[in-house]
DNA sequence: TGCCCGTTCGTACGTTGTACGAAGTACGCC
DNA sequence: GGCGTACTTCGTACAACGTACGAACGGGCA
């Protein structure tokens, strides 16, 4: 569905495991076979692999040598599962050091880092982070992000918003690619659908009714391969956002 | 899941019933108990009710009193629904004419056309729409949207590019949007959420290691009710993708 | 030593989209 | 006018999902 949520069930308990609190692993009982780590691994590695719709606990489980119900020791359900996941993917970014660089050269390398983690995880465009991870990896990540911003003049809430935009147009485009993945993964191309697609709609669609939508529709498709080129929408729209972002930051 | 998608099976099919090609409504037979209208209608009034993870077959079909799998009869399959519900929501949309308006005007009205949108059919927004629904109501949205860029002095290419950007901008807002309100009907407002998480994360995050992030992240929080207003990122974001465009349109 | 907390895992439930086939209906040809 | 057949309706069924429940067992602490 809609998109797999996460940051379900108690606070506390998935705070405790984001962290790795020590207070949170059981003294008592028999050792166990695995570790957080390597379930948060397996996980990982899975939907890399083969995408969110496949990340299931069955799956996941049997990646582990261990039987499905197994895992709920270590983590409370699925949606806790994705928290540590992104948590752990975020902690893993590289972080490039801009300090001393222009501020548009600094936004733009946080927003090639984000590119390169939602090349690494498609899924992770696709989980909401209306309620992010309270994780070490989010907070690592948001302090470096923030600091692309130093120096610039804005006021506290304006970087948040800023940071927040030009995040949410990163995300935006690797849904977009993800999306073109996924489609790929079962039912052919873009350019496979369009080819059959395109034929059949100029037969119902009036190009009188539809100057524009006939002609640009059509420049568009033959400027890139097929309708919609999430890599060059991410260029093109990169370029549009550090110029929005010039005109708040060198105002007059 | 991931996201819904659309546009599976048959592009053929599909198109017939977007255009509500006559050829294909079945001249022999018992007498149809519904129209395709109807069963579109019921599945738009029940998701706009209570989101898409509600949005069931068995569902759609008890609200218009049948079987389930009568449905079938009507619509190929879920995703061809959703193609159909997507159109039609297109379809339904006021369109405002501001020929000979300013460019940004116009703009700012197709984006507050499709915030519109998104505010009736919070569910519009996490259905993918990389392969559209290629029906009467894309087409006349598309039209339309494009004419906003009328006389900018862009090129066709440049001109789709520009829209694409707009329209993806308002829809990662409108995906926010729905996800808070997913996570305010199931598991209690994002207040309470941030107001039990809050003192948590407070006593295992270090300030001094991440100073900007506590600064400015307390102050985002008490800017706007909680860590993110939807409402707020959209009119922020717009003022900085109506910038982003005048540089590239009022070029020197 | 014995208690009891913890782990592991088999079984089971409710939910989803939809394949299949039986039963009944009405158009179009003769 | 009668009949074949294409079509609708819908009951049943299946495989997949997340995960609740409880039995069987293991090991640190009193």
């Amino acid at each position: 569905m809609s998109s797999d949520r996460s940051s379900a069930g108690d606070p506390a308990r998935t705070l405790a495991l984001l962290w790795r609190d020590p207070s949170a692993v059981p003294r008592r009982g028999p050792r166990r076979t695995l570790d957080l780590d390597a379930v948060v691994e397996a996980a990982t590695a899975l939907a890399d692999a083969e995408g969110l719709p496949a990340l299931t606990m069955r799956r996941v489980a049997e990646r582990l040598g261990v039987a499905p119900m197994s895992l709920y020791t270590y983590v409370p359900g699925k949606a806790e599962l994705l928290d540590l996941m992104l948590d752990a993917a975020y902690a893993a970014m590289p972080r490039q050091d801009t300090t001393g660089r222009p501020w548009r050269e600094r936004v733009a390398a946080v927003a090639e880092e984000n590119r390169r983690l939602h090349l690494a995880h498609p899924w992770a465009a696709t989980v909401s982070t209306l309620r992010p991870p309270l994780g070490p990896g989010q907070a690592a990540k948001y302090e470096h992000e923030l600091a692309a911003f130093d120096g610039c003049g804005l006021d506290d809430v304006e970087v948040d918003d800023c940071l927040t935009w030009v995040l949410g147009f990163v995300r935006a485009c690797a849904r977009d690619a993800a999306d073109a993945e996924a489609a790929r993964a079962d039912g052919g191309t873009d350019e496979q659908w369009w080819a059959s697609a395109g034929p059949l709609l100029a037969r119902v669609l009036d190009p009188a009714a539809h100057p524009r939508a006939t002609r640009i529709g059509a420049a568009a498709g033959a400027a890139h391969g097929s309708a919609h080129d999430p890599a060059h929408a991410y260029r093109f729209g990169l370029d549009r956002v550090l110029d929005g972002l010039a005109a708040l930051i060198e105002r007059p």
